[in-house]
RNA sequence: GCCGGGAUGGCGGAAUUGGUAGACGCACGGGAUUCAAAAUCCCGCGUUGGUGACAACGUGGGGGUUCGAUUCCCCCUCCCGGCACCA
């Protein structure tokens, strides 16, 4: 045993005996229980960055511990390698998006081996590779023909000036990132993903999830956002047609003013027909971006059509708005406004001019807009039903006049899977003059991207590649044509959880296997995939369950949501450009320290503002770890001194060892309960408290010099370092693997048991409390451990930190005993 | 704008969920060791007042409930994530 921490050794050494024992290669059969611990794959952007060390650190840590509590473990590893970012990086290089990929994964599978992860590295795959994207291919066709992909057209950002598509991403303001050009809404067609279709169950099935985070659960019921509300329709005056407005709120509808719609509305465009005004302004709510975000932020601009529309309960004439705040999207595309009611209408009226109606009252304060729920007033035969009983009366008369009626209303919209890029997965599709739209035969799957192209930045290569969209169809062997738009990124990603069972399957998507190890039992990944990247994977494990793939409902048991790694208080990403870079990290500390400080920096699921100071810090524990094993090797080598032969029980110790082993045994319960908590942070606090601990019993004075303190000592020190190593090895695998073999506990710790705290060792005989007065701390009591609560009120009013408030007449009101806590006395 | 989070010493965070606020670490100050430095070890470290015992204040701001609030309730400010074509 070396005097000094020689890291690079132990993980180089460390790393070479997991991979030649095939540890970490998980078997499909086990009389253990299973557990599948997932990390969300990466991006091979280029190189590791914070984020990832901490996102697989984390399954890391969560996946040796479960091994070593004895569960059959897999973790496995693959790459969500299709994206944007190759396609940049192809015209800033002239370098072909894969040949980019592939030596992002070379470089970043470098790394992620260098942190020592056990990762069960033969279930590796890249998205990118037809042997994966085959399978996506072979499923989009099936729910083609199941009608649960259907093309329509579909907004999308148009940069004028490159010809191009943008991302969102790409408008910076409202311009193109690379011409600079205004930036237009463009309708084209698409395919889209029927996951409305299953809005109700990805609601319901939510509540089954208790092993997610609240807080995503939120976030997803509000993103599908099914609500019960009501449509109304508004006869157009001197048209043979109605206005069809959706509202959450029926109760107000004696209310309205005006109605409004959006830019892309047929009602807009039928009004802008001879009116080149409206024209213009409609074509101005046409610049800009597609993003909600955007489009919700912007000033709330509009113009009157010069349309009326007749309100179906009192007949009023009311006129009809184009206005920016309508979405298309959502509901249809059309709002009846009530400004005394609603914040957005209210803002609209006051600038327009618009008349302005109260309906709804519920305290005497009538400053509008007021958008709770109330009484109605103003409202004829409503006047004084509640919310419940008008939308019942109101949606009642508008069926009775078949002008409306209750429905029911989701925010999610069908996903729209077609991308206008090339770096993903061509849509197996072929356009036949004759036989239309023609789903690509399974027996000509993978259609397969060519990746031997140059980007010039303007358009996908295949789009300009005849032996690529060339071919035949497969219906009736006339020249037809491919799809040239690739499929959403998201769709690779939404799947991956399961090929990770069956990934060397040629011939099927999934095996039983994937009966075996899904769900995934623990899923670890970003905040920021909260809802998009979680809600398509779940959507996406009901599609395979239901063309009979998967028994599973749902893909992921436990979810952690991972906290972003922030630097100068923004997220760390390659695009922002302020990623740190691991690698200096491990090769001068290595991969333990650098784990060890990232585990340490904060809890898993809080946000990591990234600091350089710290990293000393956790090194110089694993080196204070390494010289107290190797200053006290004879001692806590385990053969050594036969204390346990001897049957020593620590509890009988001297107290400064019995003390301490007291301590091991109260911190060791603390890190255990962390571990079942999964807050990792504290985790390394308990054992750098253990690594205190010891560090301080006696070494000199009478009692060491004796030849039983010697005994006890050692035992105390085998008994503690073998907790300590044992908490510690999930976290810094190699030092702990290490120490383990070198102090004589066995071969490899991972196979060792998971310790327990020692009830006996932590009794005590005497309790200290805390006096309180009135709330306030004011001293100390220690009493022996079987006090009764009488016995401790009567010696708590004599202290002299109580008596001392006994004065001008002041008495005891109360006391208030807490077991084992507090006393607090009531004194006035 | 809408949805979801967050705010505790100079800094990262802890407080087993209504019971001693500041565990553990970083930074800093003092000391030991050293020719010197690095490394290491020991001591101190919320703020204010006091030599001191001690006292007052203190968990983003304002109110409330309670014997007792970082924790529960109401209002507000700022920061972070997401908003459907970044992944």
């Amino acid at each position: 045993m070396q005097q000094q921490y020689p890291f690079k050794e132990i993980e180089k050494n460390s790393q070479e005996y997991w991979e030649k024992s095939r540890l970490f290669i998980a078997e499909d059969k086990s009389d253990k229980p299973k557990y599948y611990c997932l990390s969300m794959f990466p991006y091979p952007s280029g190189k590791l960055h914070m984020g990832h060390v901490r996102n697989y650190t984390i399954g890391d840590v969560l996946s040796r511990f479960h091994r070593m509590r004895g569960y059959n473990v897999m973790q496995p590893m693959g790459w969500d390698a299709f994206g944007l970012p190759a396609e940049n990086a192809a015209i800033a290089n002239k370098t072909a998006p894969a040949a980019w990929t592939f030596d992002n994964i070379a470089t970043m599978k470098t790394q992620l081996k260098q942190l020592g992860l056990a990762v069960d590295w033969e279930r590796e795959f890249a998205t990118c590779t037809p042997e994966y994207y085959k399978w996506e291919q072979w499923l989009f066709t099936e729910l083609y023909k199941k009608d649960l992909i259907y093309k329509k057209t579909a907004t999308v950002n148009w940069d004028p000036v490159d010809g191009t598509v943008l991302a969102n991403e790409q408008v910076i303001d409202g311009k193109g990132w690379r011409s600079g050009a205004e930036i237009e809404k463009r309708d084209i067609p698409q395919y889209f993903m029927r996951i409305t279709a299953y809005a109700d169950e990805l609601l319901d099935d939510l509540d089954k999830l208790d092993g997610w985070p609240e807080q995503v659960k939120t976030m997803q019921r509000n993103w599908i956002g099914k609500s019960d509300g009501c449509e109304v329709e508004f006869p157009v005056v001197g048209e043979n047609s109605n206005l069809k407005v959706y509202t959450t709120r029926p109760d107000t509808l004696m209310g309205a003013t005006y109605v409004a719609v959006a830019a892309e509305h047929a009602l807009a465009t039928k009004a802008a027909e001879n009116n080149p005004t409206l024209q213009a302004f409609i074509k101005e709510c046409k610049l800009g971006s597609v993003a909600e975000a955007d489009v919700a932020t912007a000033e709330k601009k509009g113009m009157d059509t010069g349309l009326f529309v007749t309100h179906p309960l009192n007949g009023e004439k009311l006129p009809v708005w184009v206005a920016n705040y309508v979405l298309i999207s959502y509901g249809d595309g059309a709002v009846m406004a009530v400004p005394a009611h609603d914040e957005r209408d209210f803002e609209f009226a006051e600038k327009y001019e618009l008349p302005i109606k109260a309906v709804i009252k519920n305290t005497d304060d009538d400053t509008l807009p007021m958008t709770e729920h109330g009484v109605l007033f103003n409202s004829a035969q409503f006047d004084g039903l509640d919310f419940e009983a008008a939308a019942e009366a109101i949606s009642s008369a508008l069926s009775a006049k078949n002008q409306g009626k209750k429905r029911t209303q989701y925010r999610l919209r069908d996903w729209g899977v077609s991308r206008q890029r090339y770096w993903g997965c061509p849509i197996p599709i072929i356009h036949c003059d004759k036989c239309g739209e023609v789903t690509v035969p399974t027996d000509q799957l993978p259609v397969v991207l060519p990746t031997d192209v140059t980007m010039d930045g303007v358009g996908s290569p295949i789009k300009k590649d005849p032996s690529f969209y060339e071919t035949t169809c497969p219906t009736c062997g006339n020249a037809a044509t491919r799809e040239t738009d690739t499929l959403d990124t998201f769709f690779e990603s939404s799947w991956y959880f399961a090929r990770h069972t069956s990934h060397d399957n040629d011939n099927a998507m999934l095996d039983e296997r994937a009966n075996y190890w899904l769900p995934v039992d623990q899923y670890i990944g970003g905040i920021e995939h909260a809802i998009l990247h979680l809600l398509y994977a779940r959507f996406f494990n009901k599609l395979m369950r239901d063309v009979g793939l998967l028994k599973n409902d749902e893909p992921f048991k436990n979810l952690l949501t991972q906290g972003m790694v922030l630097k100068d208080g923004a997220k760390m990403s390659k695009s922002k450009g302020n990623t740190v870079d691991p690698q200096t990290l491990i090769d001068r500390y290595g991969a333990d320290t650098a784990r060890l400080f990232m585990m340490f920096a904060a809890p898993p699921e809080q946000s990591l503002e990234w600091a350089d100071s710290g990293i000393q810090g956790a090194h110089r524990f694993l080196k204070r770890l390494w010289s107290f094993s190797y200053d006290n090797r004879e001692y806590a080598y385990i053969e050594n001194q036969g204390a346990q032969q001897q049957g020593v029980s620590l509890i009988d110790a001297p107290t400064s060892i019995s003390n301490a082993w007291r301590e091991i045994n109260l911190t060791l319960e603390q890190a255990n309960h962390d571990y079942a908590r999964q807050q990792i942070n504290t985790i390394v606090s308990a054992s750098m408290k253990m690594l205190n601990t010891l560090e301080k019993i006696p070494m000199s004075g009478d009692d060491w010099k004796s030849s039983s303190y010697l005994t006890y000592y050692a035992e105390c020190l085998q008994q503690s370092m073998s907790i300590l190593l044992r908490i510690l090895a999930p976290i810094t695998p190699h030092i702990s693997h290490e120490l383990w073999k070198v102090l004589g506990y066995g071969e490899e710790i991972l196979n060792s048991s998971w310790p327990e705290a020692d009830k006996a060792a932590m009794v005590q005989n005497t309790i200290d409390y805390v006096i309180q007065v009135n709330g306030k701390l004011r001293g100390n009591l220690t009493v022996s451990s079987d006090t009764t609560k009488d016995a401790i009120e009567k010696m708590v009013v004599v202290e002299p930190c109580v008596t001392k408030f006994l004065v001008d007449g002041a008495s005891v009101r109360k006391i208030i005993v807490v077991p084992k806590k507090l006393i607090n006395v009531v004194i006035g």
